[in-house]
RNA sequence: GGGCGAUUAGCUCAGUUGGUUAGAGUGCCACGUUGACAUCGUGGAGGUCACUGGUUCGAUUCCAGUAUCGCCCA
């Protein structure tokens, strides 16, 4: 066979690539038994996001784990999906089209997007922003498709998904109407944390912290009643009216006086009561805080606990409402002992975003004499954000449905005990994770491409909704969309009718759908052969930032539906780092786009440098080390050119094990032992980082730059003789099973040199990735060494012959007079075994062995 | 403020179940191409294993504390 020249990834990496989608080599047999077979819930990526190296980087460690699964002989289920519905897709839309949704707009068959189009968003109908959104996931799939394929992920391709299709939407309604029959779900109308801009709810898990700038206003409550006054600090002055009540701590001495009374709230004049309870910090502040409906989560306790009125001043756009104060008599819950007054006040912030409001009764109340006590103090603290938006959460009164997980803590922690995380102590993320929640799921979002939520209420003779009086789908007729179908017993007609029926217009949080990924994958709607032959799946590859979110719902939707845990294993990988170790994000500009990488070293180099990263680690990004990849890349392709170039017009027949008899192949031989030990340990392990470190450190330094050169000199004997022979067998043996330990990591170019000479061998498969993981078991009948320690003298007198060369800069191949090795009785009968080797090797012209009774030392005259 | 993790050569990282002289790659320096590879080979320089204590015959490793960085949670 002519080999090639050189080593180009890009001629070999397409055809390689070619041969295997051809050959169907990555395909799961539905017919093998769970036993054999390794299954993996693959996380499916938001396409809308952007492309980058993290990607290349977290899903190259799944492939590794599964390539060495696969050659292990197992039947391999690994899917890949899209997670296509939700926020980012809509917000792509939204700005490459200049459109935005406005679901009361009838649908336009004639509409045409244009993309880049200035000027005022232009609003269109629900159905027609969902048909923009189906265009752009479908090319940014391709996208994602385009990269993992040329990555050389081994998906089977032919379980794709994405989870607004319809096998998801179904999957995804089937799961909601279980809960619903378990009792898992509920409706209520309560402060629920609310995005301002994206006008919908999210759920404890969306929200992160950000430390902003605020400040502490202080101002005057008067006690009713008493010439005295109470000093509240609060961050939030445009909440004064939506005021209910003061709480102090019934501890605290400088208080106690005043509770039982009523203060006055400043500009508003709405008495309110003074309540003591412990939750009341005397440390924070003044000592005195003001319950609002609703400033944060204590207030809706406060508000619960003690009956407290309801003064919503924020609307759902993040602006006030237009209320009006009145007469305490008249009790429309706007009570003011001088509603003239209050209504002058707030008439100056109705309509104003609440910035804009604080701004405007800071202003109004610095003009009032009596309501500043003193000066502000600034501070910074943590305000709650929905991790895509802009503005900060408010806690606003709205229906919706949520999932009961208050409930579960304590089973929900015993689940995550039943999986084992890798690396350990990821555990304890999940754990902290579940023993901080306090908020039930709120799964409903007021958004337009998700999952409909599959139910319709039914409306009374007022035409009002009968919210508790839920309409189910039957359930062969999943996916349904309730604003686009009747319910079963009713007919379009009828919707939005007295005695008709109203479709719930919401849609699910895409976790909701996310967190059935396993589901999904085994058809547990549609198939429950299926589903029971691969739940629960061995293992979830995932990074740790989404342990909260993914893992998390994964975990509660396999405990509500089956009382099980979804997987065995969670492989965490760690991220890419900037070089300055930041997070990379596409706000700071520092995003590295991948396609080009590949481009530039080839994918195996790429998997290469993500191979490099231990679990769980994260890593800084640094171009070197494609570079190494590329570099040992290289090297396998040479030194598998030389090696094969070696045996290759030597019978294969003649290349067996029971041809290596020399000592030095024996030595090496042995050596391979501990090596695959290692190796195959640490993938079990999934420490498929440690198995390519042990792996790459034998090839190089073991095998090309020592056991080579050795081997070499009786390589080109002229006749084939028995040393030649050995060396030959030894070579194949040996090369045959170090491209298996390589191949989970470098497929392509594996697979290229596999070719060269492997591919026909009776006990191997044509492709390398269907070929056995090497065992020690071919190894068997190579005897070991007769001499223990035959590797290591030969490797001393090698160095200190190379080392002597160097020092009196002579090339390698340069002769040596004579070199003189004084050896220990017990590692001469090695030295001598090894010795020819080591003369031809280093062109040595006169090689003496002497005795002594110490270390092994070596005295070199150079030519 | 609480939790988890990290800190080893200029840089990126291994490693040490406590034991001579702590490793690799990269970068740097020198030398070397007549039998795979110059995308190479050989050799060299380069480290107080973050810091302070403790346990121990012995600590980079175990324990405690401190500092810095990152993530998660309040």
């Amino acid at each position: 066979m002519e080999l090639p020249k050189k080593y180009r990834p890009s001629d070999i990496e397409s055809q390689w690539r070619a041969w295997w989608d051809a050959e169907n080599l990555f395909a799961w047999s539905s017919d093998r038994g769970r036993d054999e077979t390794f299954v993996v819930d693959t996380p499916p990526p938001t396409v809308s996001g952007s492309l980058h190296v993290g990607h290349m980087f977290s899903y190259s460690h799944q492939d590794f784990v599964v390539r060495y699964q696969r050659m292990t002989g197992r039947n391999i289920f690994f899917p890949i999906g899209w997670d296509d519905n939700g926020l980012p897709t809509e917000r792509r839309v939204q700005n490459l089209y200049n459109v935005k949704c406005e679901p009361h707009i009838h649908y336009d068959p004639e509409f045409k997007a244009d993309r880049g189009r200035k000027g005022p968003p232009m609003p269109i109908s629900r159905r027609n922003f969902i048909e923009l959104c189906d265009v752009v996931t479908k090319e940014d799939e391709a996208a994602f498709r385009h990269l993992w394929s040329r990555l050389g992920l081994s998906y089977d391709w032919s379980l794709e998904y994405a989870t607004i299709d319809e096998h998801c939407r179904r999957t995804s309604q089937a799961s909601f109407l279980d809960m619903l029959q378990k009792g898992e779900v509920y409706q209520d109308n309560r402060p629920v944390l609310w995005d301002v801009d994206f006008q919908t709810a999210i759920a404890q898990a969306e929200v992160t912290d950000k430390e902003m700038h605020s400040a502490y206003h202080f101002l005057r409550f008067p006690i009713q009643g008493a010439d005295e006054h109470l000093v509240i600090a609060t961050t939030r002055p445009e909440l004064l009216p939506a005021c209910v009540a003061v709480i102090v701590h019934p501890d605290d001495e400088r208080f106690t006086q005043y509770v039982g009374k009523r203060a006055l709230t400043p500009l508003f004049a709405a008495p309110v009561p003074i309540i003591a309870d412990v939750k009341a910090d005397p440390e924070k502040g003044t000592g005195v805080v003001m319950v609002c409906t609703f400033g944060d989560q204590t207030d809706v306790e406060w508000w619960q606990e003690y009956d407290l009125p309801m003064r919503q001043t924020l609307g759902m756009d993040g602006r006030l409402r237009n209320i009006r104060f009145g007469k305490i008599e008249d009790g429309a819950g706007w009570e003011s002992v001088d509603p003239d007054a209050a209504n002058g006040v707030y008439e100056q912030l109705a309509g104003l975003s609440a910035k804009k409001a604080q701004q405007k009764i800071v202003e109004i109340a610095e003009n009032t004499p009596g309501v500043i006590d003193r000066p502000r103090e600034d501070i910074v603290h943590a305000v709650k954000f929905f991790e895509k938006g802009d503005r900060p959460l408010e806690l606003i009164p709205a229906r919706q449905w949520y999932a009961h997980l208050m409930n579960k803590k304590d089973a929900l922690i015993e689940q995550g005990r039943k999986i084992q995380w890798h690396p350990g102590f990821m555990a304890k993320r999940y754990e902290h994770w579940v023993e901080g929640l306090n908020l039930d799921w709120c799964m409903s979002r007021q958004r337009f491409f998700g999952v409909p939520i599959p139910v319709w209420y039914p409306l009374d003779d007022n035409g009002d909704c009968l919210y508790d009086k839920v309409i189910v789908p039957e359930a062969d007729a999943l996916p349904v969309d309730p604003l686009d179908e009747a319910p079963p017993g009713y007919d379009e007609s009828q919707r939005g009718q007295p005695h008709g029926f109203t479709g719930d217009p919401d849609v699910f949080d895409t976790w909701a759908t996310s967190s059935l990924t396993p589901q999904i994958a085994s058809r547990w709607v549609d198939n429950t052969e299926r589903h029971r032959s691969l739940f629960p799946m061995d293992i979830r590859p995932q990074s740790h930032e989404i342990i909260r979110t993914w893992a998390f719902y994964t975990i509660v939707k396999a405990y509500m539906h089956e009382r099980e845990i979804p997987w065995k294993h969670v492989v965490i990988s760690g991220w890419i780092l900037d070089p300055d170790r930041k997070k990379m994000s596409k706000s700071q500009g520092n995003v590295v786009t991948p396609e080009p990488l590949i481009d530039q070293y080839g994918a195996d180099s790429v998997r290469y440098w993500a191979a490099r990263a231990r679990l769980g680690v994260d890593t800084a990004y640094d171009e070197q080390v494609f570079k190494v990849g590329k570099k040992l890349c290289t090297k396998l392709f040479n030194a598998a050119k030389f090696a094969i170039g070696r045996f290759s017009d030597v019978d294969v027949a003649k290349l067996t094990t029971d041809a290596v008899t020399e000592e030095v192949d024996r030595a090496l031989i042995a050596e391979l032992r501990p090596l695959l030990r290692r190796a195959t340990d640490a993938f079990d392990a999934f420490d498929y980082a440690q198995a390519l470190n042990v792996t790459e450190d034998f090839f190089w330094r073991m095998f090309c730059d020592n056991y080579l050169e050795i081997a070499k000199p009786r390589t080109y004997e002229e006749t084939l003789t028995p040393e030649r022979l050995s060396a030959c067998a030894s070579l194949r043996l040996a090369l045959r099973m170090l491209l298996r330990l390589f191949a989970p990591f470098v497929p392509y170019i594996t697979e290229e040199v596999w070719q060269w000479a492997f591919s026909n061998d009776a006990d191997m498969h044509a492709s390398i990735h269907k070929s056995p993981w090497p065992t020690a078991a071919e190894l068997d009948a190579v005897p070991p060494p007769a001499n223990d320690g035959v590797w290591n003298a030969t490797l001393t007198v090698v160095e200190q012959v190379r080392k002597a060369k160097a020092d009196a800069n002579l090339s390698m191949a340069a002769p040596v007079k004579s070199v003189t090795i004084a050896c220990p009785d017990a590692e001469r009968a090695g030295i001598e075994a090894a010795a020819n080797d080591i003369q031809r090797m280093l062109r040595i012209e006169s090689l003496d062995i002497t005795d002594t009774q110490e270390a092994l030392s070596v005295t070199i005259e150079l030519a």
